[in-house]
DNA sequence: CGTTAACGTTGGTCATACCACTTTGGTAGT
DNA sequence: ACTACCAAAGTGGTATGACCAACGTTAACG
């Protein structure tokens, strides 16, 4: 008869398996302090009893729990973990914590991801060939092109980050850059799109990059992408903060 | 009487359950490059046929591969993925997968943990209050210490880094930090220590540190910082080279 | 030759049972 | 009253077997 769907309240599209709808909901419950650290969650019957199915998803979800260093499950029981002795992977789910993402925790993320960038656009300039660095150069010009509305800024500078750590040829970076940006950064920009960025800051900074790619000059390339990155911070911690108390504000 | 204290004392030969043991496997064979990119894997069922296992462990396995992003599972069946495109918790087992891990991947390892370190060491002093502040020159005090012994050097640092950390509040960092030390560079160290390191060289870096946290000056920070993470990286680099290439000629 | 329909395979789920371990609470010994 | 021990209950780990839905392949069809 009819299964009565299971009750998809707003996260992804329907092909939410039963095992991910449990982990996403039971990593919500963790994240937002349902449960305290150390604290035993309700055993694997009783998760299966309350999510209307049997041991087998509940077990998968946790094993994924697990893996994400969020849950501890052991012979006695499973037990909660702290936030901060978690994985990387964590971050998405906790920025998707409430609709507009914690200032302060988007700003952490941008300063790592600047420093990382940074890391990124030295070996890159080191390690490419004559073939990659035109082309890294003609990403940086585009960069700084003047017809550039918002959304394709965000995009050719995630594109020149992207090319960057494909030429730095640094696996260590490139797994780490995986768990900031596709998971973070990405959803970050989605969400907080549009910010309103000074296109005459913008575009001065974009050139100075460029003057740096061309010279192969890594001090300079070095401040460049600093000011460039405390720019980003800058813009996007405003945006936020606007929005915080937007909500706030109309929330309450 | 005998508690029957025996299985113990090793960390994770024996106590390892059905699904961690296949998990462990799969993960092996896909990072030596057993299955290309893309390439379907067995089924559960087969697969289960080979662990001489049922599918339940199987499935948990997966789950977890899954969540490493080492392998894409999928209706159609799964498949692997290439080790770029994994999270950063590929890293401890791509170390692990031979005696002597990879000295190119531990160079870039401890070239990213030098920026990170140096980013918390900035973020540490800004928000440390007076009783932290006072703690944190305790400890870099301890680095520069005579009768050190190499061990008691890197337990040391571990600690001293650790507690920069935690003083920073930097969430992102600790999460960054948490997929590359706890994983990697505490094995990394038990495994290549001792290092033959220049004693005089370090602590004479040590004491620049010292002296930059004292005055708590962010530049003199950052270039005392620099140097170390180079010393150690040149350290680290030269021993596991020789190590190597000892390997390497006694293997042949 | 391209399209489509049937089929077998595969992952996803369900239900039940049993085993091994941990926890817990009670009991006996001191 | 405290400690040490032990047994029962609860929990995770595994095994089995079955069914469903989605996918890939293939064979039949236009």
């Amino acid at each position: 008869m009819s299964r009565t769907p299971p009750p998809l309240t707003d996260a992804e599209d329907q092909p939410a398996s039963r095992s991910e709808t449990i982990a996403l909901t039971l990593r919500q419950e963790i994240l937002l302090g349902q449960y305290r650290p150390g604290e035993r969650l309700p055993s694997e019957r009783d998760l299966a009893l309350r999510f209307q199915t049997g041991r087998g998803p509940v077990r998968e979800a946790l094993k994924r729990l697990e893996q994400l260093g969020i849950a501890s499950v052991q012979h006695g029981g499973a037990r909660a973990v702290a936030i901060e002795d978690c994985t990387l992977d964590v971050l998405e789910p906790l920025l998707e914590l409430e609709p507009v993402p914690d200032p302060r925790l988007v700003d952490q993320l941008l300063e790592v991801f600047g420093v990382l960038v940074h890391l990124a656009a030295k070996a890159a300039l080191r390690a490419a060939d004559d073939a990659q660095l035109q082309e890294i150069k003609q990403r940086a010009r585009e960069l700084a092109r003047e017809d550039n509305n918002e959304l394709d800024r965000h995009l050719a500078l995630r594109e020149f980050t992207r090319y960057l750590i494909e030429v730095s040829d640094h696996l260590v970076l490139r797994l780490t850059m995986n768990g900031l940006v596709t998971s973070c950064l990405q959803r970050l920009f989605e969400s907080v799109l549009p910010v309103d960025l000074d296109n005459d800051a913008y575009r001065k900074l974009a050139n100075e990059l460029c003057e740096a790619v061309d010279d192969r000059d890594y001090e300079h390339l070095g401040s460049a992408m600093q000011k460039l990155n405390r720019f980003f911070r800058n813009s996007v911690s405003a945006a936020l903060e606007a929005r915080y108390t937007v909500r706030k504000s109309s929330h309450a």
